[in-house]
DNA sequence: TCACTGTCAAGAGCAGTGCTCTCTGTTTTG
DNA sequence: CAAAACAGAGAGCACTGCTCTTGACAGTGA
């Protein structure tokens, strides 16, 4: 029956759970390339062959914990989105700090996803709307709030792109504003990056005050 | 005398430089991840033991090949500017295509200096002064040119870094020029790693027109 | 109750890895 | 010319991802 069916199941479910928590606690240690089955299997009191009926491959393990990765941090910056009510600036600012308190959190993690892409391995679909959400929650901050406009010609190639994007996210914003927006994503994860990545070690170090000024900057720089 | 000596340098110097050369090659189709020893000494015909007469581990080759490639990286910077006669706005531009490109054609060497850091390897000092060429480069651009100033509060610790780096660089700037300065270094280097990692697949791809308009708001951005 | 079926873990084995060691042959040096 | 320094070869260790086969077990229909 459904009963004993679902207890084989559940069973199943958790075991695959603990196989991806150990993987995660590896990934700590280690990092993407040092990740190595075997290991895992060890740590669990299994052997290395019983895995494969849960992954059937490495890659597929990682590309498991990619999108959880892209998912927590998603989340992140939605739970540290104080909601509609507050003030745009201040929404901005805190989804920024979330983002970067689960980065500063979960380093390696944020390096499986925002890192060198892992050579061989192709990124899936799947890895795609969970990618977005955090540049999602940051365009939420700009719908239904008045934005300073800002000015500047976009090129024509460029144009035709922020407009496609600006129809999907369903935006009402020039494609100088569009433009913009994309600028400050790209900052947000350039001095998240730099940061854990170490490139602002012997300047900006640590870069509390220089990432949240930068938060400032873009919000200004985007018309907010 | 030191004629034989050198010839057996220079052989040893010569054979050095192959080997790179090998690795640099393997980089680009497996990934630093996937670089393998054995596999450089097996394309040289030798056997792998005897590259460790060379490079004392795996990692030691990385590293130099590191250093290398901030080395070219910066080169290829300084090269695209066309010095103190042209235009500051277009020496900035310059210097922003030059580095992209040379990322574009070395996207494995770019991922092994931007891209997640090696698990349990340390930069050595050695990479230092190379890391900093691209940033001294746009740093030039603003020296001896009348800069538009910016304004803005600049909060007391940031400030306190912005002075360090002002006096370590030489630069006459106030400390929210110098602030918007690392912004932009960190915003070049963001938009080159999301171009070459993938995320711009879907908003902006290929980045072109995005990236050549980065580049001007942020000559803009830090008064250019 | 009994045979059948699907699931699971174990173990051996393959081809590959970084790295160390010892051995032999060559080159350089005193 | 003998001694010392150096170069490469080869074997070997402990490890990796992954495949294939084998034996044990749980649930199911006759």
């Amino acid at each position: 029956m459904t009963a004993t069916r679902t207890a084989r199941e559940r069973a199943r479910a958790e075991l695959t759970q603990e196989i991806k928590d150990e993987a995660r606690r590896q990934l700590a240690e280690v990092g993407a390339h040092g990740l190595s089955l075997r290991a895992v299997a060890r740590e669990l009191g299994m052997v290395s062959s019983a895995l494969y009926r849960y992954f059937p491959s490495r890659d597929k393990l990682l590309t498991e914990l990619i999108v959880d990765a892209y998912n927590a941090i998603g989340e992140a910056a939605e739970q540290a989105d104080p909601g509609p009510d507050a003030a745009p600036r201040d929404r901005w600012l805190a989804i920024w700090q979330g983002t970067r308190g689960w980065a500063r959190a979960h380093p390696h993690e944020y390096a499986l996803i925002y890192g060198s892409p892992i050579p061989g391995y192709a990124a899936p679909q799947d890895t795609v709307v969970p990618a977005a959400r955090v540049a999602l929650a940051l365009v939420k901050v700009l719908t239904h709030t008045e934005l300073r406009e800002v000015d500047g010609e976009v090129p024509p190639e460029l144009r035709a792109q922020t407009e496609v994007l600006t129809k999907a996210l369903g935006i009402i914003a020039g494609p100088e504003t569009t433009a913009r927006l994309l600028m400050a994503w790209t900052q947000l994860f350039g001095a998240i990056s730099f940061e854990l990545f170490g490139q602002y070690v012997g300047s900006v170090d640590p870069a509390d005050a220089f990432f949240a000024h930068s938060a400032k900057r873009m919000a200004e720089f985007v018309g907010l």
